[in-house]
DNA sequence: TGTACATCAGTGAACGCGCGTTCACTGATGTAC
DNA sequence: TGTACATCAGTGAACGCGCGTTCACTGATGTAC
């Protein structure tokens, strides 16, 4: 049955919107198509009219996923209260609306061009935002702050043992605030 | 065709060692058991004879993989030589013969359980090892270290530009050794 | 030590299943008049 | 504004393929005597 072309749009946002949490939850492989087209409220024979393929939708979801949330006018940077968002145990624990970069990171490196285009980017504002948030310190300092986050909460969520875990946020935590 | 016991321990140890590099260089999915056996030298069918499933070669290859290498005795810990070797370009582009953590973390997180364990046990092993190498620092130093390292390098591997690359690398060796 | 037989590691074909992708169809939307 | 028809977004069955796993078989090893 034929849509508006309003409700094609809504039902992309939706596609998209499903896939970059269910990526970010289950990683690029373990997620289906037909489980993305579900998640939007479809059925997925419909998928290849909004993506070419798997791999575009992977690529655009990511790239949406890690694109710059609007920040407030006005609202100046706090990094410690970044920080402590970012090494939060609430994070660390719902990858699905979290920071792409540590749900992904070792699997970005495997994937298609297009996709490690997106995650790159990623990084890019990323930094531009740490920059911004670190103003007295060096390009180099944020991008070892961005390591130093996105290594934290990867290995905080690998981990088995949960003492260990919250140890490892906490350590993040004293290494970027005491700098 | 039967074949010695001396033969079969190999042929074990040829599997896993095969497995430990294939994980890494393409994760946990993208590896098939057809694949580990013939880089084993045997073909697919023998596999089940030396493990009771594929998610059973993944926690015990990785345990492998993540066993501490016997130290030379005597050898003093060199702080600055192992950040050095790790946050190196050669390390970064050699994925299969390097850190576990790095190559599979964000993977790690989604596994099942005896594979999270052997990942966590890796992680306590070097953390034992960092810390023997940072004697006048605390241990939530040494696990901010760990996650300083394993960031970068995994965010050195994802980003598909080389200069931006190479900078994550030298960011992480400036953030550890001025510390 | 030599021999006959039992064992069993490895082989390769086959099975079942799930996945990405395709396609004929449906029926509501959009448009020409 | 109303009507007839063309368009096309979404549906759901089907296809092809690759993967993990199983299994009957082979033939060399190991062992009992």
């Amino acid at each position: 049955m034929r849509v508006t072309r309003e409700q094609v749009q809504e039902n992309r946002r939706r596609i998209l919107e499903a896939a970059g949490r269910l990526f970010r939850e289950k990683g690029f492989a373990a997620v289906t198509v037909a489980e993305v087209m579900e998640a939007a409220g479809l059925t997925h024979g419909g998928f290849y009219g909004h993506f070419a393929s798997k791999e575009d939708l992977a690529a655009q979801a990511l790239a949406q996923a890690l694109a710059p949330a609007p920040r407030e006018p006005g609202k100046a940077q706090d990094l410690a209260g970044f920080v402590a968002a970012y090494l939060s145990a609430s994070h660390r624990d719902r990858p699905g609306s979290g920071c792409a970069l540590a749900a992904l990171g070792s699997e970005a490196a495997r994937q298609p061009a297009p996709v490690r285009r997106a995650f790159t980017e990623g990084v890019e504002a990323r930094l531009a935002r740490m920059q911004e948030a670190m103003p007295d310190r060096d390009r180099a300092a944020a991008l070892a702050a961005i390591s130093q986050l996105v290594g934290a909460v990867m290995l905080a969520r690998a981990v088995d043992d949960p003492a260990l875990s919250d140890e490892i946020l906490a350590a993040g935590r004293g290494a970027l605030t005491e700098a």
